[in-house]
DNA sequence: ATTAGGTTCTGACATTTGTCAAAACGGTGG
DNA sequence: CCACCGTTTTGACAAATGTCAGAACCTAAT
């Protein structure tokens, strides 16, 4: 009586097959390592193998529901006082602030495919938030999706610049990438209207027009913020625009508290979105976190940029607690 | 110094709050439970009833992925000998051919919705494979997704007769339902003409036409088979048809083995879908499995009524040990 | 044959998770 | 104020899962 080995290698299931059984009995069947040990015949110590490769391959999804975030309480008030359509409110887990950004960081890759659908046209910023939430998205399909970069490419090299941005978020969504081939601040405003009349750029200034969800962050007004780091302004106009009651930023853009644009001399010179176009898509998506960004959030969900937001418990009290 | 109590009546944390963070912290931050007793300043064990609380209100999925099933040896001999677009071959588990049905019903219900899209209209069969089907079924909600019924419903009182099949697949997908509001099998032909005539039974009739994609299992040429015992044909006619060559049954209709329609007195008196009509669906999704099955799945097969099945290990290999 | 080098598997132990009866709690109505 | 009742929490124990060093096994080269 010759026994088939259950040997990986040998008998006639091939490799991996095996380990796809194990999860099966196990995430399906509910059935205990032990059981499993003695239905394939191999030791319980094989099975945690077995299993942990099945984790590793990626053949195990385990995701978290998003209604009880969005049902949460908080996120019931930020949808009234902003006039918002749904808001994901992260638990702090009593974390530090690092640990919050992370959480909302996942909580966004976590709820954005849910948010999009066939044939959408997703309009990505840029900023530390938005790159580590796509390094957390899931890969998934959706079809005909359309990913566009919403402000120019960053001088300096940059480890979030928007150009990788987007190529991110849309390389996890299956989607299809439009960038934007242009630098997001340029010396003179001439050069700039030159190149936005380029047939490649203005096909491109053109896909932006034209798409109708957004994805973006805020940046704070400091001389360590983002927007200056970046070399997207300098100090001088980062001062320029305080002095005119800029308290933040979104997609480049100077917003004063009420949300309405600041403009000035930089924003001839810029390539990218404006606020008047973020402000008309059917869908924004604002991802932000942190006490540092009270105040460009509350005047990016002042000015009506946001139909959605994604934020972590404190943060959201911060919100609710400052006078209408 | 008065600490705040973390029982979930009181606090300013909502009742469900609690168990929303228990569940983030363990599922997506990894941690295990003694650190979130600790976080949440809980005995341990309350940790494992808020994680089971969250598993029962259904805020964490866990699903296999589809390829590992999609990519086995076995489901790429099916496709290439039977011209499929994709296979999903189940474990057998070693269990029993009722395990067997079960998991390869539950494999259907996990594979179905990835090869749904939005707009679809999906034509759904009955019978006790699709029913199964059904109550597996994780809910989600695809856009405008129709649910046609293919078959019209049976006389006899039948847990999983077609009405109900249609209705359960539709509600799991939150989709819209478009019910057969006329009986499967009727006295006469010509009562079966006259009611085919009718304005809404033709409009039902009209969306079984453009419906395109059809989900169904087949059914075996015995006495004590489903088709028999709901009522839909009687022992004459199952032997009348089976004298003529009948192999299977796919959607109450007779196919011989090439899966070439065998036409008869009883398709005259029956409304649903006719063999031509599921043959020019662009996807046809067949669920089927068991030694008793195999004749009429190989009819079906060769008949190309399916462009992707779902079925077990020995099933497939019963298939492919069959000639050509 | 035998040996070397890699991979897969296993037994013994460590850690984590689940169970359950009893205790603590919060509201309610005497 | 207290006794009651249903719910939530907990501690102690039981069960399940994870770890890791070494055994068993395969392959290929000597």
């Amino acid at each position: 009586m010759p026994s088939t080995s259950v040997r990986r290698s040998a008998g006639q299931i091939s490799g991996e097959d095996i380990v796809v059984e194990a999860a099966w009995l196990y995430y399906h069947d509910g059935l205990n390592q032990n059981e499993i040990a003695n239905r394939l015949d191999v030791s319980r110590a094989t099975v945690v193998n077995y299993l942990q490769e099945a984790r590793e391959r990626g053949f195990i999804n385990i995701t978290l529901a998003s209604e009880p975030f969005t049902n949460h309480r908080l996120a019931g008030e930020l949808c009234a006082r902003f006039d918002l359509r749904a808001a994901y409110v992260l638990p702090d887990g009593g974390g530090s602030e690092r640990e919050q950004f992370e959480r909302v960081a996942r909580g966004a890759a976590n709820w954005l495919p849910s948010l999009l659908e066939a044939q959408d046209r997703l309009g990505v910023a840029w900023g530390k938030t938005i790159h580590d939430m796509a390094e957390h998205i899931e890969p998934v399909s959706i079809a005909d999706l359309e990913v566009i970069q919403l402000v120019g490419s960053m001088a300096t090299p940059y480890g979030f610049s928007a150009e990788i941005c987007s190529a991110n978020v849309a390389r996890k969504l299956g989607a299809n990438c439009v960038n934007l081939h242009a630098p997001a601040v340029l010396s003179t405003s001439e050069i700039a209207a030159t190149l936005r009349k380029e047939a490649i750029i203005a096909a491109q200034l053109e896909a932006i027009e034209h798409c109708n969800k957004a994805l973006f962050a805020v940046g704070s007004c400091n001389h360590d913020s983002h927007i200056v780091t970046s070399g997207l302004a300098s100090h001088d106009d980062l001062d320029w625009y305080v002095a005119q009651g800029a308290a933040g930023v979104v997609c480049g853009r100077f917003i004063d508290t009420h949300g309405d644009p600041v403009r000035g001399p930089l924003d001839e010179r810029m390539i990218g979105i404006d606020q008047t176009a973020l402000r008309g898509k059917t869908m924004g998506v604002l991802v932000s976190v942190g006490r540092d960004k009270a105040n460009a959030m509350l005047a990016a969900l002042r000015g009506g940029y946001a139909t959605h937001l994604v934020t972590s418990q404190s943060s959201a009290r911060r919100l609710l607690d400052t006078r209408p």
